[in-house]
DNA sequence: TTGTAAGCGTTATCAG
DNA sequence: CTGATAACGCTTACAA
């Protein structure tokens, strides 16, 4: 109980032999001793209970086999299946990952990549809160191994793992348009800061010009923070009231956007399909695993088209092992592409 | 780009003082420094972008600010609202988590266990995959801090944050029989090794014979895996034809269990409602914080009672910082009880 | 108020 | 094959 760590040293004591004799052994380096030197080590390792210590060794070394890997917010679907992906292609590669939630706050981000840094972590795999993220473009421009998913930061070029959204968001548009839909709109959260947002948003604008004729595209977009029921629900109520009696194909910018405007609709009694169809991006990796497709669960009028969520955690951690690997190489950006709606 | 690090020894240096002087500074410590040292040290440290190595410092100090935290299975609802509350509860305390992923894989665990206390961590919050665990004995016997999370270990007492299933499993399975289902059964993973699904199990079985006048309720217990969509198809399959033409009411042991057999039943052409019925707890945090009542979704058949994930996260941080603080203190059971049943 | 020096538990460099 | 010994970057008595 609470007994001393038991430190090479001793082993090296209970052994008979020298501290790097036990290191040797440590580390694999049969070659260097001899097979009776061998086992009285082990057996003192066994006895003693002994696991090296990972702190020190880091120091030694300045390596840690560590991978941190911050997410913007681990409470979403998207996030949940990201790292699932990036843990199994981490632990492919040997290292072990570090998870951390940055739950949507750039200062916790920076506290942590902060802290993940200062606790030697070989990289760091960032989904982050920021577009703008200079702690970031230093630590990169420094030789740490950074590795992006998903979003974007601007103004240096970094390795990414990223979905291309314009396409499939425009097909979508293009289906709703078919199905007879007279105006589009776009539910999104804030979009400053966030790339895939942003993304989505131009894409939603050049299809709401393009495919519905729109002549006032900005006026067709409604802010709301799917967290914030009262927010979604605000949110729903203006598009109404703005709608008349057009019929209305609504875009929403992620699933939980989705989510929180489907539970709005229902909630005003709206009935989804005739008046108000529903569509956007499916990033939820685990009901896909499932076999569950939730968006026909909420109506088959709801449409989307698939993100890979888990793929994009798995070529995230691919890069990080090729720049862990050849920290100098040339950056590079990975996509991982969406499945188109099936019309 | 790839410049080495600066040091405590560099600052020093810089600021024409001793280390002893700069890790003062470092550390807070301004009753022991002059206005101007400590302003030369100020300086000296901005200019360089001087960030002190953690790992240095928990070499030293033996105590690093983080705990290790590992989910069973990050892919689950369920997870991803415990992580959230933990992640809430210690950075309150001032303690960093780190979240780490077991992939329902107990060798995963065990060798998570051993890296993250190799690396220090200060205490250890785990969702174990088995409840047979005697490296965590150990470690817990050794003084390190060790916080159990809805999943009891067999033959020791730790602190553990657990919710308490039988009697809303009880209430659930009366209120399945007061809507005149004619037979109980019970949809389950292997529940060896898993204290939650054990407990469900034996309220099941206790419910089947005490409400449902059971002769032999393990025949009314069918094993699944939820991830394998054939796997549960089967179960429903033969449940399907065990029943004949009883109505059955059936019990998922968890949500995502219950939704792989809501899969399988829609997936077979079963009208939820008449013939069978459908309840479970209802581990899905983050569907509740975004006001989305999932199970109605699914049917209006479809009962569940709610457990509260992130509360049960928040009470083991808690747990935590007081088992950190008080090493000898005596062992706690802290009750996050579920929101009985709707009736 | 400041500094010296030892040491945390490893690994790396040499020298046998 | 084996072993001294000096780091790694920090904290902490103990002096001054």
């Amino acid at each position: 109980m609470g007994r001393k760590n038991v430190t090479i040293s001793d082993i090296a004591v209970a052994a008979g032999v020298s501290k790097t004799t036990v290191s040797r052994y440590i580390n694999g380096r049969f070659d260097l001793l001899s097979e009776p030197t061998r086992l009285r080590v082990e057996k003192a390792i066994q006895l003693a209970h002994y696991t090296p210590s990972a702190v020190a060794r880091s120091l030694k070394t300045q390596r840690s086999y560590l991978v941190g890997v911050i997410v913007a917010n681990i409470t979403t679907p998207f996030a949940t299946s990201l790292l699932n992906g990036i843990g199994q292609g981490l632990r492919e590669g040997g290292y072990i990952p570090i998870f951390a939630d940055a739950g949507d706050s750039p200062d916790d981000e920076r506290r942590l990549i902060d802290s993940l840094v200062s606790h030697q972590v070989d990289g760091l795999i960032v989904n982050t809160t920021t577009s703008h993220n200079p702690q970031l473009i230093d630590l990169a421009n420094s030789g740490t191994p950074v590795v992006l998913c998903d979003r974007y930061i601007d103004d240096y070029n970094f390795d990414i793992a990223v979905c291309p959204y314009r396409e499939p968001t425009l097909e979508l548009m293009a289906s709703m348009r078919g199905r007879g839909f007279e105006r589009a709109v776009l539910f999104t959260q804030d979009v400053a800061n966030n790339s895939p947002r942003a993304e989505r948003l131009d894409a939603f604008i050049e299809g709401d010009r393009d495919v519905f004729g729109a002549h006032d595209p900005d006026a067709d977009v409604y802010l709301c923070d799917p967290w914030d029921p009262d927010s979604t629900r605000a949110a729903v109520s203006a598009m109404l009231a703005d709608s008349g009696d057009r019929t209305v194909g609504a875009y929403a910018t992620n699933t939980v956007t989705l989510l929180a405007v489907y539970n709005a609709l229902t909630g005003l009694g709206v009935a989804l399909g005739e008046q108000v169809g529903l569509c956007g991006p499916d990033d939820w990796g685990w009901a896909h695993r499932l076999g569950w497709n939730w968006a026909d669960t909420l109506g088959s009028s709801v449409t989307t088209f698939e993100t890979d969520p888990y793929a994009m955690g798995l070529e995230a951690a691919r890069l990080m092992l090729e720049r862990i690997a050849d920290p100098a190489g040339k950056k590079q950006v990975r996509l991982v592409p969406a499945v188109m709606p099936q019309v």
